[in-house]
DNA sequence: TACCTATATACTTATATGGGTATATGTCCT
DNA sequence: AGGACATATACCCATATAAGTATATAGGTA
């Protein structure tokens, strides 16, 4: 039971749902997810390291990104983040999110072309 | 979304998911929670009232008990709440609370009896 | 090597949370 | 009215949590 109350905490935390729910969509880097929610860069990194030590995200390395993505193994939690989801349009801040998001392939591009002039 | 965040906070305390799935089979007035989960009587009333307040559970006064039953609006926590009755295989603890609650109403006949003699 | 960016972590502070004990309130019964 | 029980609440304490700032680590590029 200790797993599922630790689920219900990691959910009830607004920053937690909002990364939670953009990486149910998309994997990101930190750096998106910070452009995207406007939440600072080490609280976005504590958040994602401690969902990872949980073993629902998963990190990847690719150059000097670090791209995390969802890794959900128990069905009854995705469940729940899948009711979410479905619900999005009940949640503004989630579905801004969302919208965000989908330019934010664009922002790592944006980024390199900034970097070589 | 504070109301969905409320939500898994309310489910994140093992206290109040005991309770809560407690109240989805029936209802209880806080005597026999309290006996049911070992929970002593002012958490049980904290709790409950906390609930209360934020409209999940409602109490009715019968003599000198007051029974609290489900009163939930939302779908979507609703969803959430039968999902985890759904697998509460998985859950022992609450598992037992249930067995435990089937001797209840007799809780309430057996301290009538004894008080009077 | 030096610099820039991305990410992680340490440290601090403020706040929320949960539980216990003691006590107040309310109801029933005699 | 007084005693017994049910429930609610006040108060205290310990702990957990989240966010910010500063800093460390690591990769990429010139």
């Amino acid at each position: 039971m200790e797993k599922l109350i630790n689920y219900f905490k990691l959910l009830s935390d607004e920053t937690r749902l909002r990364i939670m729910v953009l990486l149910f969509h998309n994997e990101f880097c930190v750096c998106q997810i910070t452009g995207i929610t406007g939440i600072s860069q080490p609280n976005v990194s504590k958040h994602l390291a401690r969902l990872r030590d949980m073993g629902l995200v998963k990190d990847e390395r690719k150059e000097q990104y670090i791209f995390y993505s969802l890794n959900i193994k128990d069905k009854i939690f995705e469940d729940i983040l899948e009711k979410i989801v479905d619900n999005i349009e009940d949640y503004p801040i989630l579905r801004l999110d969302i919208e965000k998001s989908k330019g934010a392939a664009r922002y790592i591009e944006l980024m390199n072309m900034k970097n070589r002039g």
